[in-house]
DNA sequence: GAGATCACG
DNA sequence: ACGTACGTGATCTCT
């Protein structure tokens, strides 16, 4: 039999530090649970033990402290938000019928001693889960160690065996104790020997096995069987003999904490399911409600009330021309209606309140309604006000029906969006639980094709489908007034929502590809990548797959032996990076590049793009709005914001999207659209005179930075000093600087000084901005727009370094991407004020491409550059130049 | 499903 | 002493 003992304070410290922020919608943090049971299920489903149980500490000092005199509180006090943790943590252990042990005035690690002793005695094996090497003395033939090791939300175990111990300390578990008496350990105010350190102790109990057999030998001590140590560490070891006693006590674990404890009182046992379904949505852990297929209890006794939210109404299947007519008539006379669409608008639930505040849903089927298309009409039309859930997807659903949808008033996927714009996804299900703590199905189960079949069981679905809908009710208005209090209403009403049909119209629109060009493109690609297959197996010896990089790694820096420039998670990197400093000197890696720059651009741009072209001969990408943490917009199916431009090879590419005959298609950029923002928000003097003399700014920036002329101004200072410009943009450190611009970190650093010096507007702005969003814990555009950065609090150094550049960032990059959604409506506007037949079809971030009759193009082009530069007035001029041509190539050309 | 790589602003 | 630039999406390998 086989039982298994948590360390759980070590557990959840690991999961606390390697888990990034997570925190419920009421601010109660959960990352170190979360991370804590996702090890739990792990282990349990990769072990299987027949018994679980996990000891935490007690009251600090411990009795194990209380031995040693000099014991001083130097611990780190435990973070507010991993002690918050704790009693949840407790509390999901006790649901799960999982039984924690602790003790007053104990360590976890003294109950784990204990444990595992009393299992032993009684013929059990023991696995004892800990992330602490000190544990690694309780190892025997009867317990294994796993050592758990939690890196940006993975989780590492390794089993530590007698033999795999041995292996790798090169003596046996027990003398861990020695090793620590000699060593020390800080984070454990375990004092140890003054002046040895890790290597040393390490060498000395390899030699000796023991401390108490090295200070048999005293004062003919070997570091190595020929070497004999030198004196000063014979005299360190002398002196430190007590501090060696001291330390040895306190490294050793004890196996005689009077806890009370059988392995069959840990025996497994079924959770309380109704218990942790209660926790569980409390906690916002819908995966785990998920995976342990939870479900609430009877009557809902243990389930807390959700904030008095209620989605029942009451259902009619509308199949009925006269009443549908009837609905239309009164939806028009509501103040608002939530509605939520089957895919393909192949069906339409509509919830609204009656005057005396019962709640009702209306079903409206493609199929089962003879009038269906001219409802939607009256539906989509200006009389009816709407609620939806993702109204640009709707808007342009409809829009494929030839229905101008009007009159969405509120979309409650881009409030919850602009709410908490990190969140990833605002599945309704989700927003249910982190909004109203409910439960409900996944839009799946409507949403499937065969859901509403003649044959399926359609009344599931269309409960959860009602439910939804109603929820989107009840999310508007829940969500309204926090969008009114966060002070984020004019990036919703003035510039997201209205942004929907603009993005609606330009994916129906689309943009015309030219598939000869392309697919003649593609099979020169084909003839180079099968040339440089043949030449790479040639060089390498032999066929490998060179898309694999543990293969190319293991090819490059085993078989050929290339001392190894950098190494990533799994081994070798093999990154054009890396590639690039071998380049010329190593003829197999000049044509991997090669390679490796055809094979992109064949399958992800030539074959991506093939698949994709629709009937019309066009592609359509998705213009996501609710999916960046800055609040710009991303593309994706296919993504055409990174179609290549930097090589000249790639840029073909860009040839191949087009204009049809007769028509043009107008690319309007703005220039320099963040270092401006910069300028302007930071309120930098001189850096706000640079654009105001129209000069190059990275040649002004060199110029002042240096204290040249601008005329003296090399080619290698202007490129470094825009390197420096779009660090200062990102939060840059000289370290990085140094390696993007290959020079020394001094010197980076050098640059970044006098930079500084010259911008003092900058280098303030970068003080305040950081400090502001550490009081209020977010950053925000000039519009509003808002991103939290929990990630400040953090005590994990890389977590809040990166917070610290996001804060600089986001400012800056989300300002540029509100000018860029206002200048989007702006352009839409003007073009139906002028009756211009010109249409929207691409953006790319600081980049408009409208595609015009070849009449239109001047007026256009006009139209672009007054709209995108009149968007807002700064204290910098906005400069976009705009040109035309028969492709995109051409235009930006 | 995660990691590595690479395309864009 | 740490570990090293912001924001995306697609493809491929490998577990």
């Amino acid at each position: 039999m086989k039982c298994m003992v948590i360390d759980g304070n070590s557990i959840i410290n690991r999961a606390f530090y390697g888990v990034r922020p997570l925190s419920t919608r009421d601010g109660t943090p959960t990352n170190a649970v979360y991370g804590f049971l996702n090890i739990l299920f792990k282990l349990l489903e990769e072990d299987k033990p027949d018994a679980l149980a996990v000891t935490f500490d007690r009251k600090a000092p411990t009795f194990r402290h209380k031995m040693y005199e000099g014991y001083k509180a130097t611990r780190h006090p435990m973070p507010d938000d991993l002690a918050a943790q704790m009693p949840i943590l407790k509390d999901v252990l006790d649901a799960m019928n999982i039984p924690r042990y602790e003790l007053d005035g104990w360590e976890a690690d003294d109950l784990l001693g204990t444990i595992a002793a009393v299992n032993t005695a009684q013929g059990w094996e023991t696995v004892v889960v800990t992330g602490d090497k000190d544990s690694l003395q309780l190892i025997s033939d009867t317990v294994t160690v796993k050592l758990v090791t939690t890196r940006m939300g993975q989780t590492t175990t390794r089993d530590m065996t007698p033999e795999a111990f041995r292996a790798e300390y090169g003596f046996d578990p027990i003398h861990i104790i020695d090793l620590k008496a000699l060593m020390g350990d800080s984070s454990d105010n375990i004092p140890g020997v003054k002046g040895i350190g890790e290597k040393t102790a390490m060498g000395l109990i390899q030699m000796y096995g023991s401390i108490q057999r090295l200070y048999d030998q005293m004062p003919d001590v070997y570091v190595a069987p020929d070497t004999p140590a030198k004196p000063g560490m014979v005299k360190k070891l002398e002196e430190g003999k007590e501090d060696a006693a001291f330390s040895y006590a306190l490294a050793t674990i004890r196996r005689d904490a009077p806890v009370e404890y059988a392995p069959q009182d840990a025996a497994r046992r079924e959770p309380d399911g109704p218990a942790l379904y209660a926790l569980f949505l409390k906690l916002e852990f819908a995966k785990l409600i998920d995976k342990l297929g939870l479900r609430p209890g009877p009557g809902g006794g243990s389930v807390p009330a959700s904030a008095g939210v209620d989605l029942t109404a009451a259902r009619e299947m509308v199949t009925d021309d006269g009443r549908a007519a009837e609905l239309l008539e009164r939806f028009a006379a509501l103040e608002q209606t939530a509605c939520l669409a089957l895919p393909g608008l192949d069906g339409l639930c509509v919830c609204w309140h009656e005057p005396e505040g019962e709640r009702r849903a209306a079903v409206f089927l493609a199929s089962g309604l003879p009038s269906y298309n001219s409802f939607l009409k009256g539906f989509f039309s200006d009389k009816v006000k709407k609620v939806t859930h993702g109204a640009k997807g709707l808007m342009a659903q409809v829009l494929g029906e030839g229905i101008a949808p009007q009159g969405v008033v509120f979309d409650t996927e881009i409030a919850a969006y602009l709410l908490s714009p990190t969140d990833g996804s605002y599945d309704l299900d989700k927003l249910a639980l982190s909004y109203f703590q409910l439960n409900l199905p996944k839009a799946q189960v409507y949403q499937d094709p065969d859901a509403f079949a003649p044959l399926a069981d359609s009344a599931a679905a269309l409960d959860a489908w009602c439910a939804h809908t109603a929820l989107v009710d009840a999310l508007r208005a829940e969500l309204a007034p926090k969008l009114e209090e966060l002070g984020l209403h004019q990036v919703y009403y003035d510039i997201d929502l209205p942004l929907c049909p603009v993005l609606a119209e330009m994916e129906r629109a689309g943009v015309l590809i030219h598939r000869g060009a392309l697919g003649e493109y593609g099979e020169m690609l084909s003839r180079r990548i099968a040339d440089d297959e043949q030449a790479i197996y040639q060089l390498a010896g032999r066929a490998f797959n060179i898309n694999s990089t543990q293969q190319l790694g293991k090819i490059l820096f085993e078989e050929m032996g290339i001392p190894p420039v950098k190494k990533t998670k799994t081994g070798y990197s093999t990154s054009a990076e890396v590639l690039e400093k071998l380049r010329g000197r190593v003829p197999l890696v000049d044509a991997v590049l090669d390679y490796r720059q055809y094979a992109k651009l064949k399958s992800t741009y030539v074959d991506g793009l093939s698949k994709v072209i629709a009937p019309d001969g066009r592609i359509h990408t998705s213009f996501q709005n609710t999916v960046t943490a800055t609040g710009r917009l991303s593309s994706a199916e296919p993504n055409l914001q990174n179609i290549p431009v930097r090589t000249e090879l790639g840029a073909k590419l860009r040839d191949m999207l087009v204009a049809p005959a007769g028509w043009k298609l107008v690319d309007a950029d703005y220039s320099q659209i963040e270092l401006r923002l910069l300028a302007h928000i930071a309120d930098d003097p001189a850096m706000q005179a640079a654009f105001q003399s129209g000069a190059d700014i990275h040649t002004a920036t060199a110029a002042q930075v240096f204290g040249l002329e601008p005329g003296e101004v090399t080619h290698e200072l202007r490129r470094r000093a825009k390197a420096v410009n779009f660090g200062m943009v990102y939060g840059i450190s000289p370290f990085s600087l140094s390696q993007d611009i290959h020079v020394s970190v001094a010197e980076a650093k050098e640059y970044m000084d006098r930079y500084f010096a010259t911008f003092q507007g900058v280098r303030d702005y970068m003080d305040r901005v950081v400090r502001q969003a550490k009081e209020q814990g977010y950053v925000a555009t000039l519009y509003g727009r808002r991103r939290w950065l929990p990630e400040l609090k953090s005590s994990n150094f890389n977590l809040r370094s990166f917070g610290e550049r996001v804060a600089l960032n986001m400012p800056i990059q989300g300002t540029a991407a509100d000018l860029m959604k206002l200048a989007m409506l702006r352009v839409r506007d003007a073009l139906a004020r002028e009756g211009l037949k010109g249409r929207l079809v691409l953006q790319v971030h600081d980049e408009l491409i409208v595609e015009c009759p070849d009449e239109e193009v001047e007026q256009v082009k006009a139209l672009l550059t007054r709209e995108m530069t009149g968007v807002a007035e700064l204290k910098v001029p906005l400069v976009a130049d705009a040109n035309a041509g028969q492709s995109w190539g051409e235009a930006k050309g």
